[in-house]
DNA sequence: CGCCTGTTTGAGAAGACTCAAAACGGGTGG
DNA sequence: CCACCCGTTTTGAGTCTTCTCAAACAGGCG
C-alpha cells in the first residue's frame, strides 16, 4: 500500500481499517511536487482542492490592504491543508513550500464520499480539526497577551512540537527554514525586533544558535516560562463512532 | 418540532432533510440556563459535552501564567460550541455567559452517533468548522498586523456581522455587552486604550455612541479600511454528500 | 446615601517600530 | 579561484504606539 502521510498522521491517534486507509488512497487525486518559495495556491483564488501534505514544510499566509502579511500557521507531512476552501469556492489564505514539497491533491468532492463511507473517519478528521483549532488559539493567545521573547519561545517549542510528530525521537534542535523577516510575519513582529529577540534569547541561555540552527538547552523551563501545551501529541477518539464492517 | 438553533443556523446554509433536523434535536440532552457572568465550563475542567447556543451571547477564553487573559471568540445563537473539548477529555477554554444564556447539551459520544446517521450533516459541521477556523485566521491577522482602531473596528464590524445572522434585517446598531475591560482582552489591548480608541473613532466620525450602543454610520467605508470579510454569510455546500435516505 | 463596578482622563515609561546602513554568506559568472 | 551580487542578518538612533500607575468621575443598586 502507498505511503500517505496522513494516514501515518492519524493512525498515531488511533489504529485505522483496512476500509479507511483505502478511503484516504482513494480520495487522492494524483501526486504535486513544489520548489521552495513555490505557492501552491493564492488568497482569493478559485479552488476545489484540499492537499494532504506527504513531504516538505509550507506556511499559510494572509496578505493586508496595509501590504503587510500575517502567517497563519506552518504545515507538516500529515496535515490536510487548505481546509478553508472546504467553506468557499475560493481559497482564503496563500499556501507557500518553505522547502520542496510534495503533496496528494484531494478533490473537495472525493471528501464529501469520504464522509459518507468512512463516519468513524470523519469524525476523526474533526476531532484533528478541533486540535487545530485549539493551537490557533495558542497562537492568538501569544500574539495578543505575550511580549516578544514569549512569543518567539512559543513558536520554538510549537516547531519542536510537530517535528516530533513525524520524526519521532528527541529532537532538540531546529532547522529553521523561515526568514527572521517571515518569522516576523508569523508573530506579528518586525524582523528587526525578531533579530533583536533572538540576541535577547541568546543572550539568557534561553536558546543557542548555529547559523540557521536553534537548540533549547532547556526546553523545561521554557514550556514552564509561557505554559506550552503540545497540542499535537494526542486527540480524543473515545467518542468516535463504530468503523465500518471492512466488507463493505 | 421543538426550536433549535444549531438547526435554524445550519438552514441558513442548506434545507435539512427530517431524518436530519431529528438527528440534531435527538443528540441534544435537555437544556440549561446560565445567568449573565455564569461559567459553562472552566478551562481544563473535565468535560463530555458539547454545547448549542440557543439565545444569549457568550465569550471563550484563556487564562496566561502571567495573570492576563484572551478572549478568544464571541459565540452567538446557532454555535456549537466547546468543540475543542472533542479532541481531548478536558476543555481547553473557558465557557462565560455575558447575558443570561440557554444552552442544549450534546454529549460527545451523541455526536459520533450523529456523524454514522447523517454524514451529510456530519460534513455540513466541518465546513461550518472550517469557516469559524477561518474567522480565527481574520482575529489572528488583527492581533498580529493592525492597530487598535483598526482591531476595534474589525471587532464591531465582525458582532454586526454576527447579530444579522440571527435577527435577518437591517442591524446598524450593537448593543455592546462586553466592558472595555473584556474589549481590551478580545483584542490583547489594555482596558485604558479601549477607552482612548473609543474615543479617537467617535472624534474622526467612525462610530456614533450612547451609552453601551454603538453605531456604525459609515459601514462601508470601515469594511474597507480593515478590509473586513463577512465569514458567516455562506458556507459551500455543493461538495456534501446525498443525505441519508429518509425512510432509514 | 454609600459602595462597587466601569469609564474617563493625566503623566510618564517601555516595548516595538521606522529609517538607515553596515556586515555576512552563499551562489554565480568571469 | 576570485570578485561580485543579492538576500539576509546585525547594529544604531530616534520615534511612536501602547502600557503602567494613579486618580477622578459616573451610574446602578442595596
Amino acid at each position: 500500500m502507498p505511503r500517505n502521510a496522513l494516514i501515518a498522521r492519524l493512525e498515531r491517534y488511533t489504529d485505522l481499517t483496512t476500509g479507511e486507509r483505502a478511503a484516504i488512497l482513494e480520495a487522492g487525486d494524483g501526486h504535486q511536487r513544489f520548489a521552495t518559495g513555490d505557492r501552491l495556491i493564492d488568497e482569493n483564488a478559485p479552488n476545489q482542492y484540499l492537499y494532504i501534505v506527504e513531504d516538505g514544510w509550507l506556511h499559510a499566509s494572509r496578505d493586508l490592504v496595509s501590504g503587510a502579511r500575517q502567517i497563519l500557521r506552518l504545515h507538516y507531512p500529515g496535515d490536510l491543508v487548505g481546509t478553508s476552501s472546504i467553506a468557499w469556492a475560493r481559497a482564503s489564505t496563500t499556501l507557500t513550500a518553505l522547502s520542496p514539497v510534495e503533496v496528494t491533491p484531494v478533490p473537495k468532492v472525493a471528501l464529501g464520499r469520504l464522509f459518507k463511507a468512512q463516519p468513524r473517519l470523519a469524525a476523526l478528521l474533526y476531532a484533528v480539526a478541533a486540535a487545530e483549532d485549539v493551537a490557533m488559539s495558542d497562537r492568538l493567545t501569544s500574539l495578543g497577551r505575550t511580549n516578544a521573547v514569549e512569543r518567539l519561545a512559543t513558536l520554538l517549542l510549537d516547531m519542536l512540537a510537530r517535528l516530533r510528530l513525524s520524526r519521532d525521537g528527541a529532537v532538540d534542535t531546529i532547522d529553521l527554514p523561515l526568514t527572521q523577516s517571515e518569522i516576523g510575519d508569523a508573530l506579528g513582529l518586525t524582523s528587526i525586533h525578531v533579530n533583536r529577540t533572538f540576541r535577547t534569547m541568546e543572550t539568557r541561555g534561553m536558546i543557542v544558535r548555529e547559523g540557521r540552527r536553534v537548540r533549547l538547552p532547556n526546553e523545561a523551563a521554557l514550556t514552564a516560562m509561557v505554559g506550552f501545551v503540545d497540542r499535537y501529541e494526542t486527540v480524543a477518539t473515545d467518542w468516535l463512532p463504530a468503523p465500518e464492517p471492512i466488507a463493505a
